[in-house]
DNA sequence: CTAGCCTTGAAA
DNA sequence: TTTCAAGGCTAG
């Protein structure tokens, strides 16, 4: 969905934009859209298209022409089984948890709306005005606990998938259909699209050969995914933390090794490790989804000043790839801010406003949002403030953070930092 | 055939 | 008991 429109235009009906009137075969639509899928299927009429098979449907000309009418029902997700065979009235269907859920989501986006006074999409910016270092990353990180606990096909759901229970089992209860979906409709713009019913039909001729409904694929805004697509990628790409750990293990045991006169402090040992740590997360930027897309040019855009933290950034990553040019050192040797580089996406959520690709970065930010929204909606029903309170983590993890930058940077101006860190390179960056 | 309003009835 | 998404009815 598109946050940055009012909310009234949930209440059109995304088939013709007349007045929604509820839940009606998946989603929510209008009276009339309701009615004419109904005749529909029930009928099993089948429409012709004297243009081009691409006629606008709006509320003036939707009677106009059935054919593209029906076809744009199917394209917004119109469910063709919601449409009972045996005709039996009242009652609910397997639908009504669905319905449930996509209103807890839109309500809960509007209250976010209202809440804020602005748009998601500027939600990244109650965060952290200031800046949105790694803002992504920690996000996922704070979720990434909670999605390992989670069963492990978290594909489209479909109805059918809220009449299993957490572990995949049909329960029992749900099996049995209180109502049959209409059955054998085939539409045949959808060729490849038909699937099999999950039920018998008791009232026609049983176990037909090729009892088949056909839909779109999409099915936009009504059946968010259990976890959404967008986590899923970035917990992909997750860092193992074990090859973390043992990276890190790997590179004090080296520096040990060299049987250094100085004996690092504890300080300085954990100097070392956020470096490794810092390595990672450099790595991770690399890799991740977003960034993949952005080709941001520091300097070079004469809008105001770069990124600071892209800077440093940048740095990171030469640091990074003079190491795997195989030299094989794992001292750090940070090499000078180059004027004008081709940053590596990582950077670009970094301080979203100057970069030139900020179109993107800030795309990738809503969707994230959008994601961890979904998300929290999707697992903690009865919580609806959670996606809040994790926001707020990260308002706190920022302020820990710079109290830290704060912290380690009085220590290098004392000295005690160790040379060669990437961390204080990073630190200058941004000071500078 | 359309679309607004009415009736139903299992689930919440 | 209430809800609300199914199907039904009917004037236009």
């Amino acid at each position: 969905m598109d946050y940055s429109y009012d909310e009234d235009l949930d209440e059109l009906c995304p088939v013709c934009g007349d007045k929604v009137s509820g839940y009606h075969y998946g989603l929510l639509t209008c009276e009339s859209c309701k009615g004419f899928f109904k005749r529909t299927v029930q009928n099993n009429k089948h429409y012709t298209c004297t243009e081009s098979q691409n006629c606008k449907i709006d509320k003036t000309q939707r009677k106009r022409c059935p054919y593209c009418r029906f076809q744009k029902c199917l394209t917004v997700g119109m469910r063709l089984e919601a449409v009972r065979a045996d005709r039996m009235r009242g009652g609910r269907n397997k639908f009504g948890p669905m319905y449930k859920r996509d209103r807890a989501l839109k309500q809960q986006k509007k209250a976010l709306i209202r809440a804020n006074g602005f748009k998601l999409e500027t939600v990244p910016q109650i965060v952290s005005p200031v800046q949105n270092d790694y803002g992504l990353s920690s996000t996922i990180h704070s979720i990434h606990a909670m999605a390992k606990t989670l069963p492990p096909n978290p594909a489209a759901l479909t109805p059918a998938d809220y009449e299993r229970g957490p572990y995949g089992t049909p329960s029992l209860a749900m099996t049995v259909p209180s109502h049959t979906p209409l059955a054998g409709y085939h539409y045949p713009s959808f060729p490849n699209r038909a699937i099999k019913s999950e039920y018998p039909d008791h009232y026609s001729a049983a176990h037909e050969a090729v009892p088949t409904y056909a839909y779109p694929e999409t099915y936009p805004s009504s059946s968010p995914p259990d976890i959404p697509e967008v986590i899923l990628k970035l917990l992909q790409l997750e860092p193992d933390e074990a090859q973390v750990k043992a990276r890190i293990l790997a590179c004090l045991q080296q520096d040990q090794g060299k049987g250094r006169h100085e004996k690092l402090s504890t300080f300085g040992l954990m100097c070392k490790m956020a470096d490794q740590t810092l390595f990672s997360i450099v790595e991770w930027a690399r890799s991740c989804i977003f960034f993949k897309e952005l080709e941001v040019g520091l300097g070079s855009g004469g809008r105001g000043k770069p990124s600071t933290q892209a800077v440093a950034l940048t740095r990171a990553l030469r640091v990074l790839r003079s190491q795997e040019d195989g030299r094989g050192n794992s001292t750090v040797r940070a090499e000078p801010v180059p004027g004008s580089a081709s940053l590596p996406p990582s950077l670009s959520l970094v301080d979203v406003k100057y970069l030139e690709n900020h179109t993107l970065a800030k795309d990738a930010q809503e969707k994230a949002n959008a994601a961890l929204l979904e998300y929290t909606v999707c697992h903690y029903p009865h919580c609806t403030d959670k996606f809040r309170q994790l926001l707020l983590r990260l308002t706190e993890v920022r302020a820990l953070s710079m109290q830290a930058e704060e912290y380690l940077y009085h220590k290098h101006l004392s000295g005690e930092v160790p040379c060669n860190n990437l961390l204080i390179e990073m630190l200058h960056a941004k000071r500078t």
